[in-house]
DNA sequence: CGATAATCGAGACGGTACGTCGTGTCTTATC
DNA sequence: GATAAGACACGACGTACCGTCTCGATTATCG
């Protein structure tokens, strides 16, 4: 059932490989799966910016639920951050490797809008962007509720609602 | 390391108990985990109500940080929140035995805001609850970010700020 | 494979019986074989007695063979006797049980000869009965070899020829 | 009691091995004790011959006694054919690996006097040995009763009269 | 004839050993 | 000289039975 489903004896087999060589390049089995998914999961991510704010956000919020609901690298970055939760170790690796990048992408459509001066310089990015993706992984990690675009939609509206004042 | 450090034999001889016995009541480790569990963990939620919903989010999602950060029954539910990503079974059962009444406690300052009638008849209560627990544990499984009384309050603030309009 | 495929449970539960019933009347699986077998295999033991010392001995020795290979009595006794070479205590069981009546009817030819006078008074009994029937014991329990008429005849002559000098 | 506490744990911990290499190497825990057997078993074997029909076989069947009921791999043949009653492979196995070499030897005394002319030609070896060896392995398997001087004299003397006529 | 035991089936219990699987290390034989 | 193949010590798995121990339910005995 999942990450212990797959062994490193398998891996070896299918890869055709003596076990040894598999020990001699990584750690341990996270760190196989690690180095498989970062290179394709990164690729993924958008740089775009349309000069529109909430077109920007609910597109990048879109891509995100896409990424974590629909893609297998979706699945493995889940399987991963599980993993995650007993080993603090491995969640650092995921953040330096991977949750960094992500984040950057994450933080760009408000970084862009500070630039262009839509946002006052002030602005909390970090609390802001955990605003705004927090919901979408809570439903995919915890709650297993439907991401729909109208859920997409509530968040972006109540984020933009919340800074007219 | 996590889960697996924890073994079924060790559970049966720490309990002065036949493996045998773990079996006869429990499908899986987790089974049991999630029994022991969930009893002490619900017994921690609080369903006060203030009348002033600013006051009660904050002192709700305190509460939940607390819950997810320095308790123990919050260490066995990231665990358990961790392996329900490579089991949907596992995590359909947190969804019954556990999360839906933590749901329920999470929806409670929002419910009774509306019933006030601080907040319209139409408000769409999971949405808005997923955009103020989502953060969270956002911060807690994935980022690894500080659960600060300054993050809890940005984002009731934003909240409140967003309903203003 | 053999008496530990025969589990007091299943003995148990064949007899629509609690476990505990069997153990309150015998105190080992082997106890309840022994019970079992000794009753109908002794009863199979023929007393007989034609007067004609070689004509009772291939008859007796005949029945013997057929009793040890072609009975479920018999094969009873290959597993008891199986189990009585790790088991003194059950060795000794047997032999009071069930060998010494065996016995009783082994030496009952040579017995009736020496009444007779057809052999000497001072006869070695028990030399001459092992000497007759040991050769059958070994083919069943250790060579395997099959117990022919022709066997039989062999053990017979030979022994009468001996006593003729 | 016997073979059944000579665990395979015990075996492989005793050994400073692994189950898996026992498994390995071994289909069952018979398996192992017959090959541990039967290298000394054979090497007790004595193939002397002194030219002295009586004189060899009451040395030979001694020299079997003493196996069968002084020496430890005599204790391991009994167990092993003790369990042989329920398990026709290793009956098998048994005859294969060593009771075709101990028949061997249990014939040679035979074979030399025919060689000599001792015996005549058409001597029936099976039955003959058959006869000197079973009473042996009757006291030793079922009766209990002891092997002694005596005993094996009776055997032998009974043996040498047959044939005289 | 109804209360009171004794006996029984059922099966949970603390244990022990089973045979299997995967781990991470070490060795061999091949290319 | 690196590598596939796989043996090795180890430890947890989930299962099967062991012999002991409660449980009701069902009999049988006596008041």
């Amino acid at each position: 059932m999942g990450l212990q489903a797959l062994t490193i004896e398998a891996i070896a087999a299918r890869a055709g490989v003596g076990k040894q060589t598999i020990y001699r390049w990584w750690a341990s089995k996270t760190d196989v799966l690690l180095d498989a998914f970062v290179d394709d999961a990164l690729s993924g991510i958008d740089p775009q910016d349309s000069g529109n704010l909430e077109k920007d956000l609910r597109r990048h919020l879109t891509n995100l639920s896409k990424f974590l609901t629909q893609s297998d690298a979706g699945a493995v970055f889940k399987a991963l951050i599980g993993q995650a939760q007993n080993d603090p170790q491995l969640a650092e690796k995921i953040r330096v490797r991977f949750t960094a990048s992500q984040r950057q992408a994450d933080c760009l459509p408000i970084v862009k809008a500070i630039e262009r001066g839509d946002l006052p310089r002030k602005t909390d990015v970090d609390a802001i962007v955990d605003s705004l993706v927090g919901p979408i992984y809570y439903r995919v990690l915890v709650s297993g509720a439907p991401l729909t675009p109208a859920f997409i939609k509530s968040i972006v509206e109540h984020f933009l609602a919340s800074i007219k004042t």
